[in-house]
Parts: C-alpha cells; sequence; structure tokens
DNA sequence: CTGCGTATGTGTACGGTGTAAACAGCGGAG
DNA sequence: CTCCGCTGTTTACACCGTACACATACGCAG
C-alpha cells in the first residue's frame, strides 16, 4: 500500500494517514498494528511516543512549508503575505489533526519564530516593511495562528474572504503605523 | 442550579488546582483519588471525562471573562480593547494549562463568538468602529488568541508592550480601512 | 565453516487509563 | 414498616505506554 523502505517510514506515514482521518492521536500501539508489526517495533526507531509524533510535526512542517511557499510565489509584497495568510489557514483547516499534531506542547519541533516554515513569513513582513520587524511579523503570525485555531477548536467558521480581510486590515495598520514614525532603513517604497 | 455542593465542586476544584500545578489532564481517577473517593464516584456527577473537562473549562471561563471585564473597565474604546488584548495573553500566560483545557477541541464549551468571554471583546470593537463589524472582531480575537496560542505552545516569549503594539496596529489598520470605505455595508456575515 | 556483535522485531508483563455492571448504605415517600 | 432514588464502592475489561528478556538475521574476523 506505502511504498515505504523500512518500518520507520511505514509508521510515519500511518500516522498521517490517521491523522488526516481525523484520529486525535495515532497511538504508538494502533501505529504497529496498522504496520502489521508487534505493538514494541516501533520503539527500535523512536525512543517514545513523543519521539514519533515529533517526527510526524517534521513532516507536517514539510508539507506546510511546501503550501506557504507556493502562496508566496507572485504578486507584491502584500499580496504574497495575505496569500501566505490565506494558505496558513487553509491548510489549517485542510489538515486539523496534523496541525495540531504540528503545533502540540510536546513536540520539540521548529516552532520558533526563526523556523522556515516561518521565516518565509518573516521575510515576506521585512520586504514588506522595509525592515526587520518583529512586532510586525508576530503580528502576522499570530493573526493567522488566531484564525487557524480558533477555526479548529473554537466555533468559527473562517471564509477565505475573510481571512484576507482581516490580514489586510492589520497591513493597513502596518503602513499606517510606518507613516506615523518612519523607520530609519533603507529607502521606504510603495507597497505596491 | 447546580444541585450539588458536595464531590462534584470538590473534584472541579482539584482539577483547578492541577491544571494550576501543570498537570496535563486531570483525569477521571487521579481527580478521584485526590478527593479521596473511589475512581467511579466521578461517574456519578459527570457523564464522562469530556463532561468533565467541559465543567472545568466553564470555571476557567468565568475566571476569563472576569480577568477581562476588569481590563475593560476604563479609558477610551481602543484603550480598553488593547487592555482587554493584553488581559487575555497574560490570562494564557498565567494559567496555561486552564487556558489550554478551556479552548481544547473536545469541550463544547462557550467558545462561540457570541459566548459571554468573547462577547465582551465584540462589543469593545463594535464600540470603537461604530458599528457592527464581525471581521474586525474576527481580527482582533484572532490576534491575541493567536499570540496566546503561540506563546503557550510555540516558543514564542511575548513582553506586553509587543501585544500592546500588534493590537494598536490592528486598530491602526481598522480606522483605515475606515477611512478608506466609511459605510462598508455588513460584511459578507459569516454564520455564527 | 564457526563465532560474534549489532540491528531489528517479538512476547510477556506492569502500572496506568476510561468506563460498564452489579451492589451497598442512606434519606425521604407511600 | 417497605420501597426508591441518590450516591459511592467493588470488580472487571479493554486499551494504552513502555521496561525487560528473548529470537532472528545480517556483515565480518578467524
Amino acid at each position: 500500500m506505502v511504498p515505504a523502505t523500512g518500518l520507520r517510514d511505514t509508521l510515519l506515514d500511518h500516522a498521517i494517514v490517521m491523522l488526516e482521518a481525523g484520529e486525535a492521536e495515532p497511538g504508538i500501539r494502533a501505529l504497529a498494528r496498522a504496520a502489521g508489526v508487534s505493538a514494541m517495533a516501533p520503539y527500535r526507531h523512536f525512543a517514545d511516543k513523543a519521539a514519533l509524533l515529533a517526527a510526524v510535526a517534521e513532516r507536517g512542517f514539510a508539507l506546510f512549508l511546501d503550501a506557504l511557499s507556493a502562496a508566496d510565489a507572485e504578486g507584491s509584497d502584500a499580496e504574497r503575505l495575505v496569500a501566505q495568510g490565506v494558505a496558513y489557514v487553509d491548510f489549517a483547516c485542510a489538515h486539523p489533526a496534523l496541525f495540531r499534531a504540528m503545533f502540540a506542547r510536546g513536540a520539540a519541533a521548529p516552532k520558533q519564530p526563526d523556523a522556515p516554515a516561518f521565516a518565509i513569513l518573516t521575510r515576506r513582513v521585512a520586504a514588506l516593511v522595509g525592515a526587520d520587524d518583529p512586532t510586525a511579523a508576530l503580528g502576522c503570525w499570530a493573526i493567522v495562528h488566531g484564525m487557524a485555531t480558533l477555526a479548529l477548536d473554537g466555533g468559527v467558521t473562517l471564509m477565505p474572504e475573510q481571512v484576507r480581510a482581516v490580514l489586510r486590515t492589520y497591513v493597513a495598520g502596518i503602513v499606517a503605523v510606518m507613516r506615523d514614525c518612519p523607520t530609519p532603513g533603507p529607502s521606504p517604497e510603495g507597497e505596491g
């Protein structure tokens, strides 16, 4: 069914499949059962359940980065930023369990702001405002992450236009704030 | 109201204490042990673990509402909104496990936008923009909830000034957008 | 070939969990 | 008094993560 070279990949494949099917947390034994091996076999490849879930999260972040990169492909900086935000929320809604696993508080996964999946957003914000602005980047990240989380665990139903509108409002706020107190940086160019 | 001032409340008390102590999920048996009763006793007061956690979440939301109300006490609309946002994030950081339990995807708790704990924010946004604006309210909610979530489960460390700055930027964006299109028809109302 | 170490998977076992089923004390209604 | 509903107990089952000991299969030294 799954062209996997070893048990390790087979387990991760099944974990992804289970998560996409709505399973909350695959679990070592269920995974081993799905892979057709004994309950203890996974421990030859993962120290414990947390390590397995961390590996799953790593795969999720790879897919996530792909989605964000695709959205960041073309347009002005502002357009790309908004598109990234929509892709962020879309990814969470399309893969809710995987997204939750990625951001579970156990997974010591790349969740820091300088991780690849977020650096792409931070970079776009920096391009937009003309300088590195951790606060602006945090704001954008928080907005999209907040909407994603609320859509997943809250009772909120989101539409792409809403996501876009919220993000555009924040971008407008960045521009307005920049106009008030311009940052000492390279020549400020129109956001396009 | 609630006909039991006995074991039910005791269990909830211990659940809160355990959550505040950093426990991830109290668990029926652990709770019963802490209360000094048998493992099955809690089932006389809660249908199952999810119901118990939902009751815990309800308590959490009461505390949460208190915190937000206190922050909303005085100042201009914009100031109150920002203060509410800071209080939102502060609450999450001060009671991480409780906050997570409140927003866990099992708890059918008041997480809808019209729940008391969020209505206070929505109302303040409405007062700020001069009309009901679900999108603006969603944006504010998403921003603070995103920062809270990232602070809890991501590796993000937040400072109150940062929270304030992000929120103020969004408010500036709302104002800027309002200036552009002063009378936006009731935006494509997301279903509540 | 034998012997051996390493990597991988198996079997068994322990303590934890949520929870279903049957039972026991106890206060109020007839 | 008996009967009943509420509350808590005991017992039991299935599932979980995982520690331990064992089996199997490999490449390699002699």
